[in-house]
Formats: structure tokens, sequence, C-alpha cells
DNA sequence: TAGTGGTCTAGACCACATG
DNA sequence: ATGTGGTCTAGACCACTAG
């Protein structure tokens, strides 16, 4: 990939989302060339290559340590979503319940994907080894909530519920990984600190008709993985 | 204010707690010097202006606007502060319950402020002409907060319970002022986006005796106010 | 000592907004 | 035409990290 002078596209724009594919589809596994070498690399000046790098570092898929160089820190996380992910496979995996109950659909969620005003919500807490990973959220159409209800949903995997005794089949699963910071709420839960980065993963399944079974959003705490590697840096 | 050339603390840093400080005292109300001015100004260099300045638009407390100026996006906010602070002018001003009950107080609070293992948390949105505006997460000692719970919390205001009918005296009030982003949870209550910034102000009540009454944080939609000057951007 | 990110400068041209 | 923020360059020195 080479950058396009004549786009115009900000040239740190477009090296940002260079690095960004590139480190999504595992070309940088932990560090990435220095400032130096990407200005060599792109031809570009080291404003523009910080500019396209500090983009990344805010959206917490870059950490930059002075003195070392600049890493991903993508990974780790890319292995929770996959620990995390249909299979659930659930060593060491606990749920915790927190609420559940037919809600007002979110408009965001009924304007995108066509649920109905009502829909059944429920909200539970991930744990790792009885330590609080994550926050979930789960919108389905309200019969089916409901019938998801009568599960004991604080013990019950949902996925399993969903497949095997509801008669649902999945036919797709899109993925979409942001980065936001977590309030109060979310922090309490998490026991994280007000400024602590959170990654929101959003997931909508759909049966064999095409509706849409399930709208999923998870909160994860970007530090559980990262933690040992700052630790090991500070002992430095 | 001048800056410190010999001052470890960066350039950029320093000048940011110049505008920052300036901006919260009033000095700057609408829009800032550009970034050309404030060069002169300080005698350094735009990168450096530019710097200082970003890192306000990122706490949004500034906001760019591209061949216009750089403007304070806080005053509204302050309004804000001041219109639903202590003295509760409940003009217009609407509250729901969301939730109420004792809770495992949270580790940074109980940390900071000794409270007891449980407190008696109370969540409320606040309407301003039915437009939801913010939440509030309450925490109380418990036997307090049971007391409180007798009111009918969905309409009476709570100071106003805390000051007459509880015996009870504020003593000292602290608010801090940050920034922070919204979950998926207060983005639904708020109806606002992913990515839409929240001010978070924290409070503590004190009683005669010396003893925190109340732990408070609430969570603001930044947009509100602003939302008029953004339209009128649009339609120029 | 060499390499890294952090800070800072001086200058340039562009795109947007306004009179 | 002028002023604003947006982008970009080339170069410099500093502070931190490591062999």
């Amino acid at each position: 990939m080479e950058l396009d002078f004549n786009n115009p596209i900000p040239l740190h724009a477009q090296l940002k989302n260079i690095l960004e594919d590139q480190i999504l589809q595992g070309y940088y596994k932990d560090k990435i060339p220095s400032e130096r070498e990407l200005m060599d690399m792109y031809s570009v000046s080291r404003s523009t290559v910080r500019e396209a790098v500090s983009i990344l570092v805010r959206e917490g898929i870059l950490e930059k340590r002075h003195g070392k160089g600049t890493f991903v820190s993508l990974k780790p996380v890319q292995e929770w979503l996959k620990m995390i992910s249909f299979t659930e496979t659930t060593k060491n995996m606990g749920i915790k319940l927190l609420n559940h109950g037919p809600v007002i659909t979110p408009e965001n969620i009924a304007d995108a994907n066509g649920f109905e005003d009502e829909s059944y919500h429920i909200k539970r807490l991930r744990l790792q080894d009885d330590i609080p990973i994550a926050i979930e959220l789960h919108y389905y159409p309200i019969e089916l909530g409901q019938k998801i209800a009568e599960y004991d949903l604080s013990t019950t995997v949902l996925y399993d519920a969903l497949e095997g005794d509801l008669n649902i089949n999945f036919c797709e699963a899109e993925q979409i990984i942001t980065c936001g910071y977590p309030t109060m709420e979310d922090a309490e839960h998490l026991a994280v600190s007000d400024t602590m980065c959170l990654l929101i993963t959003e997931r909508m399944i759909f049966d064999s008709d095409g509706n849409m079974v399930e709208y999923y959003k998870g909160l994860f705490r970007s530090d559980m993985y990262s933690f040992a590697m700052k630790m090991s840096r500070k002992n430095n």
C-alpha cells in the first residue's frame, strides 16, 4: 500500500487507514516501525506519521512507549473476542445477571434493524476467574426474549439456549470493534477508573429467515490483558 | 500569565493549563484568540499552540470551526451547572426515577470517603421540558438512604428532603468537572450517540460533623445548549 | 552509544468563511 | 482579499531505553 499524494484525503488519514488495516490483518502483531522508519517508507514527514499514529493511539489500537517504540495493543482484545465468541468455551467463565425485562427499544437499534417498539433486554456481567471483564447488553424480539427469560439466565449460556432449545439457526453475525469510555455505572461493575478505555463490540444475529433475533453490545475492559505488560514495563 | 521556558513541563501543557484557567474563570467566554495570535502572545510556534488547543478540544472544552476560529464550548455547561445546582429551581424541570436500592459501595467511593460496605444508591433521569438532559447517580449511607427512600423519589427534590425533613445541614460541597463519554446505557437514556461527549460532575456533601452524607455523580449531555450553535453553523 | 518517542521551531500551501 | 483552521515539510534538541 502506498499513499496517494493527489488524493484529497489527508496523508495522515491515509496512513492511519493503512496502518489500521495492517494491524487488523495481523501484519503488525506486536511492534510497528518507528516514526522515522515510517517517514522513509511512505515518504512523509515525521509530523504526518505522528498524526496518523496518534489517532490510532487515541482509538486504543496502538500504544507508545517512550524510548522503546510503538506497539499494537489490540492483540489481547482480539484473543478475548475469540475467547468469548460464539463457541463460548466456558472454562473459568462466569456469568452474573444484572438486569432483564422488556424495554422500549433504543432508537438506534430500532432504526437500524426494524425491531418492534418493545424488545426484551438482558444485561449480564461476564466474569473470568471471578474477575469482571465485560458487560453485555442483549436485545431480543419481545416474544423470543420472554422465552429466553424462562431459563436460568444467570447460569445458562445464552447462545446455547438460542440454538438448542428455541430452535433458531444463526445465519449471520457482524462484528464491529470500536473504542469508547466507561461511565460511572460500568466503572462500578467492572471496577475500572473513569478514564479507562473500554472496547465496544456490536453484533447482530439473524435467523434463517433473515430476521434479527438478537442485537448485542459488549463492553470489554481493555486493560485486562495489557495489565501484565504494563506491570513489566514499570518494573524495568 | 506567561510561559516558563525553563520549566520542564512542556510548553503545550503549560499553555493548555493557562487557556483552561482563563476559560473556567470566564476570561474567554466565546472565542479564543486565533492560533497565530496565540503564537505571538506566548512566543511559541504554531505546532505548540495547536497541541495545547487540541488537548482542550479532546476534553470538550474547546471547539474548532474551520475558517472561523476556536470557540469555548463549556459555557453552556456552566450555565447548566448553575441551573441544576443546589437551589434547584425546578422550573420546567422534571425527574424520573430509574433505580434505587442498597448496593455494594463502589470501591473508588468507599476508598475515598470511608463509606460503609453497603450504601444506598439512587439513579435518576433529569428532564428539562420533558427532554432527558442528565443522569444522576447518588450514594448515601445506608440508614440515610433508607429514610430518603420513604419519600416519593420520582417527584421529590432530593436536597429539599435532605435539608428539611431529615435534619441535615450541608457543610461543604466540592465540584469537579471532567469529561467523559457515554456507554450504551447512558446513550439510551439520554438519546445520544455512542461518541457524543458527556460531562461528568462529581460532588461530595458532608454534614456538620464532617461525615459524608452523599456522593453524587451527574452525567450531562454536552450537546443540549450547543445544539443551536451547531445548527446555525450548518445553516451558514 | 544508538534508537526511540517527546517537544519545538519556522515556514509553506490549502480549504473554508466572511466582508 | 483577508483571516481562520487543516495539512505538511525539514530540521533540531531532549528524555528515555537498551545493549
